[in-house]
RNA sequence: GCGGAUGUGGCGGAAUGGUAGACGCGCUAGCUUCAGGAGCUAGUGGGCAUUAUGCCCGUGGAGGUUCAAAUCCUCUCAUCCGCACCA
């Protein structure tokens, strides 16, 4: 019998499939369905593959087998996303060419999926950074040209000082660049930039036709972050110019109070008036110099700003209010200038503090609504404050049932023709006695409830006025109540921390009474004029609708994201493909003249004025104009690293084809990917720009389909043996070769690596279930090994039936769901019925032939090498990974007998074997007559019996009373 | 602060209303010896027992619904991820 040796099969398997070209995908089969596995290509980085990438590449390549073998026509390519950072850096330090290292890289990389097994179609095959694939991303870049799609503009981009370049926003994490940490500056610099943000809202909608998790899907739209809110103009006093501000309050207009630009404003120069011109350039020169960190940082301090020396009219009101300059306000979102509500913001609020702005509040709490014609009576909430212990006064009014009841401060109504302050005096002096108190601060404004009475347990609508008093004497004198409120309550003194109350209005009173706050929730409008009194919601609209006819506001959607900067100052990307003419501007390059290839350089270093290394080739630099043929200058700038990933998928379709990026036949016929797996880390950037380049090619009618994918799943992340993250530094990396290379072969890692967890939890890595999976497999070899060939005839074996059908139909629901690592347990478990089978079974029957048959298909998608080596010892033809998913019957599935648990009083007692059909009737007659279910209803009547069939009995009992 | 996820033996995990801990790792005992990253058999959540094997407890915590809850509901705690001065 031969041993299981993985170095003896798997090298000589790989050499076969790749000289066969089993995997290779074959476009316009009309015979069978088709199926895009996509995973993400990775980037060729010179150490090589890692486990993320092992288990990305583990688990697509099982589905991509399986539904082969199901009988699609499957498409599972790879190639290299070779452009980008760390290989120029590279080039920095050792002046090797870019081109020559990602040679060198992409060979290697390619050697170690192929020594994993992979399947994939390598005829397909590409890099990013070849010639013949970056055509058709410039080729594509000129379709968003020419729609007006990419466009130049002068912006404030984050520069990264170590890379010299500018960056995405979305490259910048925590302030500083993801790629190299280093903190990332502002720099003015005239950038490419796409026009993502017109497709924000479909990049959203898009979403209700694919298949994303939930998950991923809500993950994008916070990315795009879509609010709704309007565009108001402010008039300025003495300027002719108007400032438009963006808000998603519309309906606290009233409560604006000032005006605050961001430094960066274009109208700070001419709203600052000549007094504070000093000190408003003081300030925007030191909000240019502060990096992104640092205005980050400065958010949990104070907030900062000047006051420009004019004032805007609030269109609402008519009253002057000051204009701020403040670097709270970001030049990147909405107008860059905000109207300041303090009362309603809490930015806002922070800011009007600190510079004694005016607050006015305008929208009230609302903690419950009247209901039609509902009388409203006014009353009063009082606090009254011990100041010497802190404490604060509390009516116990015992435990509180539906809205009565419960710790409550001194409450009451307002009578006859009493003031507020009166009242609240009054009530104090009633409920409690105490007379000697002084007010220290009453609400601004009213909040509206419903006033549910202890005594008569009726309820009134209220407008309750919030007082603040603090003690000055002990003095009490007797109570004066009512008979109904008479002992109904105590009186409890609380320390001012742990006081609360058991009523929402109550504890908001007490709260802004305590520490003044900004109320940033919907309520009833008040001081807004005509609005007074409507809610908040309607009155949003109301207004805008109002301003809108004077020309002052309109309705915006803004968004958290914006247009993409497509600009690089490096050299390993693609050249944009723009000639910039005297006379035309920037002229697109002919499509005929594409590619515009990357000219060799000396020095891969970037020129500290932002300028790519491109722009010291001067016979590059230097052409014509395609439209008027005079001397112009190339754009020097490249692409960034997603460009070329944004399309790749559709190159798959047609790799080989130099007339266009795609045929249409091929991008008809292959369609949508069904399936992309890919990283957690790409699910907002790259999955974002892709969908959007996608969505603008469908638009173009270039593609078929709206949407790229059809479905998303993103693996889990695969930490080291202690939980932590595996990281160079650490030394605590996985490398898949040295597995491969120590024994246990790829068979065993690909296992291992589908048996882990289910596929898309971030699980530690633990080395010794390579152990497992192995001696596994070693089992399965020694099963087929020992089994020699089908003489013993065709002995008909139950139990042997059984066993597979289930397994059949288990691993295939598993896979169908992606539960890798049941399935890899169910054929685990599968294997070892064998053995038990075996043992007292003929072992050579033509059944055990089609159980191992059967067993090594299943098994093949986990395991390709092993799964060939044994069909090929067991005679069979061709390759395993051809043959067709093996099938199951349902009524091999289904024994007769079954074993049931009977329930008494919920819990289990006791376990019958009933027959599988057998009725309620049947088995509870079966349960009476086992002693131990007897014993359990001595001197007891059952009086409900629940019966799942096949599960098990569930019988509740009452004791019969004797005598 | 906002959004999302997760919580089950010593470990990875299984079970989506119906016998909690499948499968694997590790561990214990025994057998075996083509000494090999071996194999086989039995055991392995905690506690109390042991004449049987039985009883009690147990899925982060507290309540609830149900004949029956890891699973559904309410509250709460912890950990992780994403976003965050976004008006």
């Amino acid at each position: 019998m031969r041993r299981y040796n993985p170095k003896d099969i798997e090298p000589k398997w790989q050499k076969i499939w790749q000289e066969s070209g089993i995997y290779r995908a074959v476009d316009f089969d009309p015979s069978r369905p088709k199926y895009v596995m996509l995973t993400e290509f990775p980037y060729p980085s010179g150490s090589g593959m890692h486990i993320g990438h092992m288990r990305e590449y583990t688990l697509g390549d099982i589905i991509a087998r399986q539904k082969r073998m199901s009988g699609f026509n499957v498409l599972f390519p790879m190639g290299y996303d070779a452009f980008g950072l760390p290989t120029e850096n590279y080039a920095i330090k050792t002046k090797i060419p870019p081109q020559q290292a990602t040679e060198e890289n992409t060979k290697n990389f390619q050697q170690q999926l192929e020594s994993m097994g992979f399947s994939f179609d390598w005829s397909r095959s590409f890099k990013t950074s070849d010639p013949d694939y970056y055509k058709w991303t410039q080729w594509l870049f000129l379709r968003f040209f020419e729609a007006g799609m990419a466009y130049q503009e002068e912006v404030a981009v984050n520069w990264c000082p170590f890379c010299r370049t500018g960056l995405a926003n979305e490259e910048v994490v925590n302030g500083r660049h993801e790629r190299c940490d280093t903190l990332v500056e502002k720099k003015l610099l005239k950038q490419w930039m796409l026009r993502i943000t017109d497709y924000a809202d479909r990049l959203i909608d898009g979403l209700a036709d694919v298949d994303y998790p939930d998950w991923i899907a809500q993950q994008q739209i916070n990315w795009i972050g879509r609010s709704k809110g309007a565009e108001i103009k402010f008039s300025l006093e003495t300027i002719k110019e108007e400032v438009s501000v963006f808000t998603t309050r519309p309906d606290t207009l009233f409560g604006a109070t000032f005006i605050a630009l961001s430094p960066e404003h274009p109208l700070v120069g001419e709203v600052t008036t000549k007094e504070q011109k000093k000190v408003v350039n003081a300030y925007v020169r030191e909000a240019a110099t502060k990096t992104e960190l640092e205005r980050q940082e400065a958010e949990a301090k104070d907030k900062t700003g000047v006051f420009s020396g004019s004032f805007a009219i609030n269109p609402a009101t008519g009253d002057k209010i000051p204009v701020w300059i403040a670097d709270y306000i970001l030049m990147g979102y909405g107008t860059g200038a905000i109207m300041g509500v303090p009362a309603h913001d809490e930015r806002d609020f922070a800011f009007a503090n600190k510079y004694d702005l005016p607050i006015k509040y305008v929208i009230e709490p609302e903690f419950s609504k009247a209901k039609p014609n509902e009388k409203t009576k006014e009353a009063i909430v009082a606090v009254l404050r011990n100041p010497k212990s802190q404490e604060v006064l509390m009516l116990d009014w015992g435990p509180r049932q539906d809205s009565y009841g419960g710790k409550l401060f001194i409450g009451g109504g307002k009578e006859g023709n009493e003031d507020v302050l009166s009242a609240a005096r009054r009530e104090i002096t009633e409920e409690t006695g105490y007379t000697d108190f002084e007010l220290k601060a009453e609400l601004p404004f009213i909040v509206h409830n419903h006033f549910y009475s202890n005594v008569k347990k009726a309820d009134y609508y209220v407008h309750i006025h919030g007082l603040l008093f603090d003690l000055t004497s002990d003095q009490q004198i007797p109570t004066k109540l009512d008979a109904g409120e008479k002992n109904k309550f105590k009186l409890t003194w609380m320390p001012i921390g742990r006081a609360t109350a058991e009523d929402a209005a109550h504890q908001y009173v007490f709260d802004s009474l305590m520490s003044p706050a900004p109320y940033t929730k919907e309520g009833l409008m008040t001081q807004s004029g005509k609005y007074n009194g409507l809610s908040s919601t309607l009155a949003r609209d109301a207004i805008v609708e109002e301003l809108s006819h004077k020309g002052l506001a309109k309705e915006r959607i803004n968004y958290r994201l914006r247009d993409w900067i497509f600009s690089r100052q490096r050299y390993w990307g693609e050249p944009i493909p723009i000639i910039h003419c005297p006379k035309h501007g920037p002229v697109a390059v002919a499509d005929e003249d594409l590619p515009v290839i990357l000219p060799s350089v000396a020095d891969y270093l970037p020129s500290s004025d932002g300028s790519s290394p491109l722009a010291r080739v001067k016979e590059w630099v230097n052409t014509t104009c395609p439209l008027c043929h005079l001397p112009a200058k190339r754009e020097t700038d490249t692409m960034p690293n997603w460009a070329g990933s944004s399309w790749y998928y559709l190159r798959y379709y047609d790799p080989k084809n130099a007339h266009e990026f795609a045929a249409k036949d091929k991008l008809n016929y292959w369609g949508a990917v069904d399936l992309y797996l890919g990283g957690i880390e790409h699910i907002t950037l790259h999955l974002l720009y892709s969908r959007f380049w996608h969505q603008f090619l469908f638009d173009q009618g270039l593609v078929p389909t709206p949407e790229p994918y059809l479905a998303r799943r993103s693996q889990g992340i695969i930490q080291a043996a202690d939980g932590s993250k595996m990281s160079k530094s650490k030394g605590n990396i996985v490398d898949p070769m040295e597995v491969i290379e120590s024994g246990y072969g790829a068979d065993s890692l690909r296992l291992a690596v589908a048996f882990l967890a289910p596929y898309n939890q971030t699980t530690p890595w633990s080395p010794e279930s390579l152990g497992g999976t192995y001696r596994f497999l070693q089992r399965v070899w020694n099963l087929v090994e020992e089994y020699s060939a089908a003489d013993g005839g065709n002995i008909d074996n139950l139990k042997l039936k059984q066993v597979m059908h289930r397994t059949i139909k288990k691993v295939s629901e598993d896979l169908l769901n992606m539960g890798y690592n049941t399935a890899v347990a169910a054929l685990m478990e599968c294997v070892n019925q064998l053995y038990l089978i075996k043992a007292k079974d003929n072992f050579s029957s033509s059944e055990w032939q089609w159980a191992l048959e059967s067993l090594i298909a299943m098994l093949a998608p986990f395991a390709p090498h092993i799964a060939e080596e044994l069909y090929s010892s067991l005679g069979g033809e061709g390759s395993i990974h051809l043959q067709p998913w093996p099938g199951y019957d349902e009524k091999f599935i289904k024994s007769d007998s079954i074993t049931i648990a009977v329930q008494i009083n919920g819990k289990v007692r006791a376990q019958l074997i009933v027959p599988a059909d057998a009725d309620q009737a049947t088995a509870q007659a079966a349960a009476m007559a086992d002693p131990k279910v007897q014993s359990y209803l001595n001197q007891a009547q059952i009086i409900r019996s629940i019966y799942v069939k096949g599960k098990l009995l569930s019988l509740v009992t009452q004791k019969v009373v004797t005598n």
